[in-house]
DNA sequence: TCAATTATTTTTGTATACAAAATTGAAGCG
DNA sequence: CGCTTCAATTTTGTATACAAAAATAATTGA
C-alpha cells in the first residue's frame, strides 16, 4: 500500500490530543488543579518537579505543558519556563464576549432543536453541582459549573465550538481566580435553574438572553478596572518627594 | 527573588508558541504548504523526511507538528503519525457555522467602530490579492483571501476571536481541497469589496448580511453531501448479487 | 555598605540512543 | 492462488546526556 491517506486516517481515531492515556491523565490532573485555584496564576511550573510528581521523563512532562499552553492557561516564556497564565483585564472582557457569542448561539440552538433532550441532562447536572457545593467541596463545584455550559455545545452536537468553549471556560476560571471581588458565587444556581426552564420551553431568544445576562452577571461582579498595580510611571510617583 | 510571579510573566512576552524563531520560521513553512493546497489532505508527514529537509532534529520537528496537530489542519495517529488533516463533512459543515457566527460578530464591530480605519486597510488588501491572482499564484491568492477575513479581527481589536479564526479559515482551506467543486473561484472579489463598502459606511446590520452570504455561498459551492465513499454497507451491496 | 562583575548553580532546549509499536516482505500451509 | 504466520525493517515514543541560557551566589573595588 503505498497511497498516502490511509483507513485508519480517515476513521479520525481520536484518542485525546496526547496520544497514550496515561499523558492525558497527567494533563488532567494538572488541568483541573489550575482551573480549580489550587494552583493560583503566575505559579511556576517547574519541568524537573512535575517529573517527580507524576514519575516520569521530562519529554513527556514538556509535551502536557506545551499542550496547556495552547489551552491558554499555561504561558510558555522561552528560557524561563512555563507559569500557570495570568490573563491580562483586556484578555478577561475579551473572554466573556467571545463566551456571550458562542454560548448564546448554543443555547439558541439547544432551545430550538434539543429541548427534550436538553431537560434531564442539565437539571441532572445542576443538581450534582448543588450537592458538591452543599458538601463543601468547592472545587468539584468550580468544575461542575464550567461543565454545565459545556453541555450546551454537546447539546447542540457542535464539537468545534465546544473545543473553542472547553477553552474559553477554563480561562474564566484564572480570570475569576485574579480579579474576583470579596464575596463571588462564580455561577448562581437560580440563574441555570431559569435557563433550563427557557430551554425545555423552546423560548430560544429568552433563553439566549438569559444566557447573556448570566454571563454579564458573573463578568460584573469582577474587577476589572483598568489600572491594576503595575502600570505605574515610576518618575510622576517619586518626583513627589 | 522567591516570588511565583515574576514581572517577565506578567509582561507576557509573546514569542510565538514555539520560542525559538527559527522554529516559528519551519511553522510557518509547512503551515503555508498546507494551506495553498502543495500538501493535499491526508498527505502522511514523516518525522524523518521532514528532519532532513529543515536539517533540525526529530524533537523540534516534533514539537511544530505537535503545534499544527493544535491548529486542526495535521492529525496524529498514535504511533502512525502525523497526516494533513482531512476534515469530515460535519467538520466542514460546522467550520462554516462557527465562521458566520464569528465574522458576522466581527464585521458588524468593525462597521460600527473602525469605519475610517477599514477602508485603506482592506482596499490595499484587496488590491494585492487581485494582483497575486492576476499573476497566477494561487498560493499567494488564497493565502491573502484568508488573511482579509483575519483582518476584521485585527480592526476589531479581538485577538481571541482572531485566533480562533485563523484555525477555521485554515480548516476551510483544507475543506475546499477536498470537497470543491470543479469551477470553484474560491472568494469572490467582488463580493470583498461590497463588505468593504457597507464597513466604511458604518452600516453595520448591513455588512453582517453580507458577510453571511459570502460564507454562505462559498460552502454552496462544494459538494458536502452526506454519503461519501465510505460509510457503504457493505452486507446490502453484497447481497444483490 | 553598596554596586558591579564574575563564578557557580540551576533550569531549559535539543540531539540522540534505545525501546516499542506498526508496517512491510517472505515463507509456509491449505 | 489466496490466506495466514512469522521474521525483518521502518517509524514513532521516551528517557537521557549534553549544550545554552538564566538565576543565584560570591567576589571585588570603590
Amino acid at each position: 500500500m503505498n497511497e498516502s491517506l490511509s483507513k485508519a486516517q480517515r476513521a479520525l481515531i481520536h484518542y485525546g490530543k496526547l496520544g497514550d492515556p496515561e499523558n492525558e491523565a497527567i494533563y488532567q490532573q494538572i488541568f483541573a488543579t489550575i482551573v480549580d485555584h489550587s494552583l493560583p496564576p503566575g505559579t511556576k511550573l517547574k519541568e524537573e518537579t512535575l517529573c517527580e510528581i507524576f514519575g516520569v521523563g521530562r519529554t513527556r512532562i514538556r509535551k502536557i505543558l506545551f499542550q496547556l499552553a495552547n489551552d491558554n492557561i499555561v504561558t510558555l516564556v522561552p528560557n524561563r519556563g512555563a507559569y500557570v497564565a495570568y490573563p491580562s483585564v483586556a484578555e478577561a472582557r475579551e473572554v466573556f464576549t467571545a463566551r456571550r457569542l458562542v454560548e448564546c448561539h448554543l443555547v439558541r440552538v439547544v432551545a430550538a432543536e434539543q429541548q427534550e433532550r436538553a431537560r434531564p441532562l442539565l437539571e441532572e447536572h445542576v443538581q450534582r453541582e448543588r450537592q458538591a457545593r452543599q458538601a463543601g467541596d468547592m472545587g468539584a463545584a468550580i468544575r461542575l459549573c464550567g461543565e454545565f455550559h459545556l453541555l450546551m455545545a454537546e447539546l447542540a452536537d457542535s464539537p468545534i465550538l465546544g473545543e473553542f468553549l472547553r477553552e474559553l471556560i477554563s480561562r474564566t476560571s484564572l480570570i475569576v481566580a485574579i480579579y474576583e471581588r470579596p464575596p463571588v458565587h462564580n455561577c448562581e444556581m437560580d440563574e441555570h435553574a431559569s435557563l433550563i426552564e427557557a430551554i425545555a420551553a423552546g423560548q430560544a431568544e429568552q433563553a439566549a438572553l438569559l444566557m447573556e445576562e448570566h454571563l454579564r452577571g458573573i463578568e460584573s461582579r469582577l474587577d476589572l478596572r483598568p489600572p491594576r498595580s503595575q502600570e505605574v510611571d515610576i518618575r510622576k510617583v517619586l518626583s513627589k518627594a
